[in-house]
DNA sequence: CATATAGGGGATAAATTTATCCCTACACCA
DNA sequence: TGGTGTAGGGATAAATTTATCCCCTATATG
């Protein structure tokens, strides 16, 4: 496995906070399994863009990192879900907010982010979902 | 410069303002700004752990994302400053929000954090600031 | 003359993250 | 028997991001 060779910044609460959201797919997973997308078979088919691989990386960070829960049910064919853990749902205000911040600024970030110097091309697919309002479960 | 040979995913919000945010100093640097360090030298020497060259960089980026807008004084030794935009400003929250999280999480963070496997070492310097309320500018 | 301040940026190396490819396991269906 | 669905992960290549180094402008100071 990579071994990190430069000291992680985790000065600030930013710093922190970056890194758990710190991958391509991750803010969309923790969005997906919010809103019931718990199979990994689910989420791959959610994101065309991605590949199996990634995704099982990522959600496997997010696992070591506590924020979300994997249940492995003993059967076959194997099934999997995915779920928030308690911090994992805390940070849900934080990915609405960025969500919601990116789709009201869309046409004008579009075109700056295209624009902007060192892009070629930018892909598009939906991938919208609301999720239904959650008490998030109090542990203890 | 660099060009860019795989599409952007920028299919939803969320992958918007990731694209904005994407860069290991960026919301460090709004943050910054939004509590009145406004000059790269300032900028520099509350992130000890930047260069230069990187900030340099970054708000050059952020710049042409329109979130922040750049002030050259025409003077010797020459003077910048930088400042949010109003799109920048309405990120605020986010950032907020982001180092607030990772604040209140800090302990536990630093744990899983630090025993993921990947993990070698960690820097740590504090950048805390406290942003006084200010009044989002209305253009209009 | 050397050094410091203040700001910008090219070139290149190193580190890190994503993408590709391929292989495993088992059950069900035609 | 051969293909499909589900899930996981090693190995390696490619892409992208950061880090290093070095150079430039111009003034003021020791």
């Amino acid at each position: 496995m990579y071994e990190r060779k430069t000291p992680l910044t985790i000065d600030c609460g930013l710093h922190l906070t970056k890194e758990v959201l710190n991958g391509k797919w991750k803010p969309a997973l923790l969005n997906a399994i919010s809103m019931d997308v718990k199979r990994p078979s689910e989420m791959l088919r959610l994101f065309p863009g991605a590949t199996r691989r990634v995704l099982n990386v990522q959600l496997k960070e997010l696992e070591g990192h506590g924020i979300v829960e994997k249940k492995t049910y003993p059967q076959l064919p194997p099934k999997v879900e995915y779920s928030l853990t308690e911090i994992g749902w805390s940070l849900m205000p934080i990915i609405d907010a960025m969500n919601q911040w990116g789709d009201a600024n869309r046409s004008f970030l579009e075109t700056v982010i295209t624009q902007s110097p060192k892009i070629g091309e930018t892909s598009k697919s939906v991938c919208q979902m609301y999720r239904r309002i959650v008490v998030v479960p109090k542990i203890g």
